[in-house]
RNA sequence: GCGGCUGUAGUCUAGUUUGGUUAGGACGUCAGCCUGCCACGCUGAGGACCCGGGUUCAAAUCCCGGCAGCCGCACCA
């Protein structure tokens, strides 16, 4: 078969339909494009909107998550402090003879056997004496490599018109998220576990985005940072979900080359050690369910765990929810990462701020404390200006050690200063401890959102009779009604206009249209993905009925027009099926 | 980012080999007619040679550069 006789994939014939029916297309295309950059029209817009509204339902409504809204434009602080500025720039060499590009820390590990830990800390000079010392060559044509250059994926600016300020475009919405968290925290009433939310774009520049909606430079991410105290890790909705199944591709069947799916129940996963958080078990499944909302049934989806040296950075243990396209095979469409403390931690350590919560102990505990109070008296005279300095580091140094160490030893060696017992005053009391100080554990699940809405399309798409009909779930589909006439005359325009504006003061997003013949107007509602067309016809004019026609079964029903509102919002809500909408009706 | 192929209305495309009158068609869109339930038909309208430079009397067509798309390689934390 010849590439001009091949029949276009699914991915091919989405976008076309895409870009002629307005959902979505390349970005700047009056100056030629520019790639990874996407527009949404209308019906792509609301489409989306719809997704993301399932979303909060989800999540937002149902579990109280918080939502949010934080800056794209981060100061450069902030990812150092997130592993982000060390961990999303490559350290790259180009073949001088071919032009073939390489990551220099993969061909160290390869060819230098340089760990991967080891190679990501080495500065560009020193990866460039190790390839030099090594003798690594083009592995394509032997060729030596120029300078390594780092490539960063974050894109940079500076803020503020003179300024030197380094800010980045954020890669995640999540850290808006952990350097509120103080302020979030009290926001939650100071209460775990709590999750906050935030959907927003997000920019990442990519090398060769080549793959529209899937991968792009731009694109909006929904991260849900879900806090909870590790010596509470018990997730409250388990006994909900416990018997949910999760289609699993687990590490360990990865490293022996299997990407054999397991379906096990959360219960099981989390027994057998699968899954490590139980939190992270049940935003999984609900992750799941969405999927299928959105019309992904679940045996086109997985969860497959990474590898240790495919997780980002900041992960203790990591699945990417995947699901099946045409195209491609698995994408992933949510991450679910376990961040434990991580990047609270870090942002404490950064920034200086306690990132800690108190937790108050039921009871309070009564311990005997051994408290070490320097001497500043006998301090000063001898360690002069380090003194303070001194007595720093003894009021941070365990209490506990230092007076065994004395007791033992005579002496107590704190750094390079030796604290003999002269410098001190140990004492033990009786205190009441009411509570500890801890960093909350994180589970993050992340959705993008401009992926759902592509495998939403892909999985909406049906052709019947040579006609094309996005049968989307009704709740997400762009327009909900088309009001249309049946001919376009003898008053049947007038009375359809009435229909059309009643829907909408009821709140439904509703298009009318009597241009053309009839079925030429159903075909074109089922291209978009409308559930539902009313039509005035001449019985219209005599009783007040009208009939409603189904997208996917183009069934017809007939009801009267005062009872529309009620049965839309109840089919809506799925609360109603089309038979409930009125009588069958034949033309 | 590298290599190969490609770029014509909203969409799909003819024309490019061999430069030459007003760039042709289909679908869609709009207006009018028609139309009693699944893209009927008729009339009319609007709509395109990716951008820049070069060669030439003359460039959609040839050459160079850029941008974009497809395929392969690499990349996707």
């Amino acid at each position: 078969m010849t590439d001009e006789t091949k029949t276009p994939d699914k991915f091919t014939i989405i976008n076309e339909l895409a870009r002629r029916r307005c959902f979505f297309w390349q970005s700047y295309k009056i100056y030629g494009g520019v790639s990874g950059f996407v527009t949404y029209g209308f019906l792509g817009a609301k489409l989306k909107q719809n997704i993301e509204k399932k979303v909060r339902e989800l999540f937002v409504n149902k579990l109280g998550i918080l939502e949010i809204e934080s800056p794209i434009i981060t100061p450069s602080k902030v990812f150092e402090a997130s592993g982000h500025v060390d961990h999303f720039k490559e350290p790259m060499v180009e073949c001088m003879k071919c032009k073939r590009r390489f990551r220099a820390d993969h061909l160290l590990e390869e060819f230098a056997e340089i760990s991967s830990l080891e190679a990501e800390k080495l500065s560009l000079e020193e990866v460039k004496e190790a390839i030099e010392k090594h003798e690594i060559r083009c592995s394509e044509c032997e060729g030596t490599f120029g300078e390594p250059k780092y490539f960063l994926t974050m894109f940079k600016t500076t803020i503020g018109p003179y300024s030197e300020a380094v800010g980045y475009g954020r890669p995640e919405a999540a850290q808006g998220i952990f350097v509120e968290f103080r302020r979030l925290y009290e926001m939650a009433r100071e209460k775990l576990p709590f999750g906050v939310m935030q959907i927003g774009h997000v920019l990442r520049n990519e090398i060769s985005p080549r793959q529209g909606l899937i991968r792009s430079r731009e694109f909006t991410i929904i991260d849900l940072e879900f806090f909870f105290d590790p010596e509470k890790p018990n997730c409250y909705l388990l006994k909900d979900y416990e018997n949910e199944t999760l289609p699993l591709v687990l590490a360990e069947n990865k490293l022996r080359g299997s990407e054999e799916i397991v379906e096990v129940t959360v219960r099981d996963a989390l027994e057998k050690g699968y899954i490590k958080a139980e939190w992270q078990s049940v935003f999984m499944v609900l992750a799941k369910k969405l999927l299928v909302d959105l019309g992904v049934p679940t045996e086109k989806q997985r969860f497959i765990e990474k590898l240790p040296w495919e997780k980002a950075h900041y992960a203790l243990q990591s699945f990417d929810q995947e699901i099946y396209v045409e195209r491609w095979g698995w994408i992933e469409v949510s991450g679910h990462a376990y961040r434990t403390d991580y990047d609270l931690k870090r942002h404490m350590q950064f920034s200086g701020i306690d990132m800690r919560v108190f937790k108050e102990y039921e009871k309070p505990v009564e311990k005997e404390q051994t408290v070490v109070k320097p001497l500043m008296v006998r301090l000063g005279p001898v360690f002069k200006e380090e003194a303070a300095k001194v007595a720093k580091m003894l009021s941070e140094a365990d209490p506990e050690e230092v007076e065994a160490s004395i007791r033992k030893n005579g002496s107590f060696t704190l750094g390079k200063y030796r604290i003999t017992p002269e410098y001190v005053e140990i004492t033990r009391s009786n205190v009441k401890e009411l509570g500890k100080r801890f960093i909350p554990y994180v589970v993050e699940p992340s959705f993008g959102s401009d992926r759902m809405v592509y495998v939403a399309l892909e999985y909406a798409y049906r052709v019947k009779d040579d006609r094309v009909i996005l049968s989307f779930p009704r709740d997400i589909a762009p327009l909900q009604v088309g009001v249309y006439t049946l001919v376009s005359k003898d008053g049947l325009p007038e009375r359809a206009l009435q229909v059309y504006r009643m829907l909408i003061n009821e709140g439904f997003s509703v298009e009318y249209d009597e241009a053309g013949s009839i079925g030429r107007r159903y075909a074109r509602a089922d291209e978009i993905g409308m559930p539902l067309g009313i039509t005035v016809d001449y019985e219209t004019l005599k009783d007040n009925t009208i009939t409603i026609r189904d997208r996917d079964s183009w069934k017809q029903v007939r009801c009267r027009i005062e009872d529309l509102p009620e049965l839309l919002r109840k089919y809506f809500r799925w609360k109603a099926d089309f038979n409930d909408l009125g009588e069958p009706f034949e033309s």
